[in-house]
DNA sequence: TTCGGTTGTGAACGATGTTCATAACGCGGG
DNA sequence: CCCGCGTTATGAACATCGTTCACAACCGAA
């Protein structure tokens, strides 16, 4: 298959695939901010990138890993609309931090709509996982959530809190995506805002409350 | 198009269309449920309901019809889930009765899991709205939350309580959804079982906490 | 029984992701 | 400069979908 070391290829051949790649995943961007993750069709990418059909799956395995790889960059652009991770919180500004985070989430949900939706409208075929840089993009971000949370629940155990960032993110982004959802009622955005505003402050102070309350 | 009264149609011919009907979505439900709604084949629908591939179109519009009327039952079945509805709450009445919401729906995603994945991994095409049984089932669902949220906090304004009942929900389904995912890693049913009640006492306490004091 | 309209049938159609025989290419040695 | 061969790109062909439609079977009334 590959070469032991990397044998005879000169990173020509190589450098022309990954040209074609970064072509395929352009165009793959601009398909799905234009008409969604379902309109993705193998024979548009080619006429976009300008490559024959087949060559597609010389620089891909096949189409969805394409996808994947869009929806890297996808995370990846999220991550950048955060901004640079801050520190140090008292357990008000914890709450604020939080908030903050779940309205960006908002904004970048509503400002690429349709990147956005393709994140968890994909599905991956059955046995697969996802690559490597997806879930450390995951991991990066669920950080964001920790930080605030350990200056909120300073008590809670690392493995709780991990779980706990994760199951604030799930409920943030239930909020956000039913939100914006056809099948329900779509919302107004500065509703969702003040819902989200809402319930991740009395999920805050719910949390707070609970310190060591809760314990039997 | 179709008969101004009820015209010569004695209801023979209606009678076998809508047998079909059920035979169908008896299929559909099947298949949806032994191998989910990516496994879903128009072919095999046909084979499953002994008809021919056309007849499917003369009982439903296209496939899309059939997986919505799939979907309705499996609403239909949520909410006889969910048992009688109950009344009369004190304040933590009120918050027990939202965590045993949550842990139905837990409950109900995790024993139903690919029917129930089916009903958010559908997308209705473009312009399409859900039918008319669709969005009052989803009413009477959100109803059953209203409930306890107007003991926690008898001072909200039917409008704002329609709408954080809403988020509430929206709220536990992406915990419930985001913790089955196997995009994330997937979570034991218990660990998920507990962060949906921490988080929902936080939100109920939070709730109640903020009652009057964030008013501007 | 015979005839008119109605309904069921499944082959055919267009679209789609993926593959593969073939052609074009690029490069090292004569 | 040119030839020969391994490598790569090409797009026609394939398998599989949902959906349609010309046609045949059917059914009830005259």
């Amino acid at each position: 298959m590959t070469g032991p070391a990397d044998g005879g290829k000169p990173t020509k051949a190589e450098a022309r695939r990954e040209a074609l790649r970064t072509a395929l995943v352009a165009a793959a961007e601009r398909r799905i901010a234009a008409d969604g993750l379902g309109a993705l069709r193998a024979r548009d990418l080619a006429a976009d990138a300008g490559c024959a059909l087949g060559a597609i799956y010389t620089a891909f395995p096949d189409l969805d890993a394409l996808i994947l790889a869009v929806n890297l960059r996808t995370l990846g652009l999220f991550e950048a609309a955060l901004g640079p991770e801050a520190d140090g919180f008292d357990a008000a500004g914890a709450a604020d931090e939080l908030v903050r985070l779940g309205q960006a989430y908002l904004a970048f949900a509503q400002g690429h709509a349709r990147r956005w939706r393709a994140l968890f409208q994909h599905q991956l075929a059955d046995g697969r996982r996802p690559p490597d840089g997806y879930v450390a993009e995951q991991a990066r971000l669920f950080r964001r959530i920790e930080a605030p949370l350990q200056a909120l629940r300073p008590d809670l155990p690392a493995l709780e809190r991990v779980l706990l960032a994760r199951s604030l993110f799930s409920a943030t982004h239930g909020i956000v995506m039913l939100g914006l959802d056809a099948r329900l009622m779509v919302l107004p955005v500065a509703v969702v805002r003040d819902q989200l505003d809402l319930l991740i402050r009395a999920m805050a102070t719910g949390l707070a409350n609970a310190d060591g309350a809760g314990a039997a």
